[in-house]
DNA sequence: GTGTCTGCAAAGTCTTTGCACCATA
DNA sequence: TATGGTGCAAAGACTTTGCAGACAC
């Protein structure tokens, strides 16, 4: 049943125990707040978001949780730029691989996912040809496009 | 003669007058700075490197003429998740068309200038795709590797 | 019950801004 | 000399830390 979740047991419930961690009200309501969003939202954005519905939680726990997140590998952080972070699930039904094409005019962030087939041709020899050649095991990968929306070049050359 | 450059009459004179823009002496510092080194320098180191030689040149103005050069195209300013921005030349004979390979362990950064034409492959057709699609110009690309280095790897397994 | 987690407040770090003076072109 | 650049100090913004109380398992 595609687009519906299991409301009672989300699947990142099992990725905690593993890890010795709890399953926390806050870490749920972040967790939630990221898998219903597509956009790029930083630690304060989701504050705002789950303040929402659970007043009590303080943005100290959303940076606590995010370097958690991030560190089980559940969410990817973002440097865009504009000296904040951002974050995104880094699976689940809105997180299908893509990466960012950013705007250095206007800073406007676009999600791209096409050309995946030869990204995925080059990502697999140059992490195959990485790992052998020093010693790494390559966990993920970043790959962002800068340049000027269409409104930024008019701009520009007005 | 390669190795050697031309010390009176640098390759980046040029670029300061036609932008309106002046060549003073902080400038012409950190640019030295920048063109020696082949290390990931974050604002205060380059401060310090400058300021041995002169001492009354300002953090203050690193950061300005960075955000100047970096606005020209003439550097790059990388983020390595340790909260502090890192800078490299664009061009110049250290600076060869690179990447790099980060281990979340330490923090290590390696540079790594591998596979190149596979690379040049997917980048020219993405960026040709992106440009059409979303009407974009493209200016650069930021491709990063994440994982753990030998050592870490050893470490974690013990 | 025990070890983890949380909220609040305070501190820390990197970076930016205001302003008067200085220097390049 | 006119405009852009600089240094210092202070402020700003994001993020981290200390600690006592609370909670998941």
């Amino acid at each position: 049943m595609p687009g519906r979740r299991n409301v009672g047991s989300p699947w990142w419930h099992g990725r905690f125990r593993g890890g010795g961690y709890r399953l926390t009200v806050p870490r749920q309501a972040i967790l939630n707040v990221l898998s219903r969003t597509s956009r790029h939202l930083s630690a304060e954005d989701i504050y705002l978001e789950v303040h929402k519905v659970h007043p009590h939680v303080g943005l100290t726990t959303v940076y606590r949780t995010l370097e958690l997140l991030a560190e089980m590998g559940m969410i990817f952080k973002f440097d865009f730029g504009d000296g904040r972070a951002r974050y995104e699930l880094s699976e689940g039904p809105k997180s299908a691989h893509h990466h960012h094409l950013i705007c250095t005019g206007c800073r406007r962030v676009i999600d791209y996912s096409g050309f995946m087939d030869e990204e995925l041709e080059f990502l697999k020899r140059a992490e195959k040809g990485l790992a052998k050649k020093y010693d790494f095991e390559i966990k993920s990968h970043l790959i962002q496009f800068y340049g000027l929306c269409d409104k930024c070049r008019k701009k520009k050359a007005a």
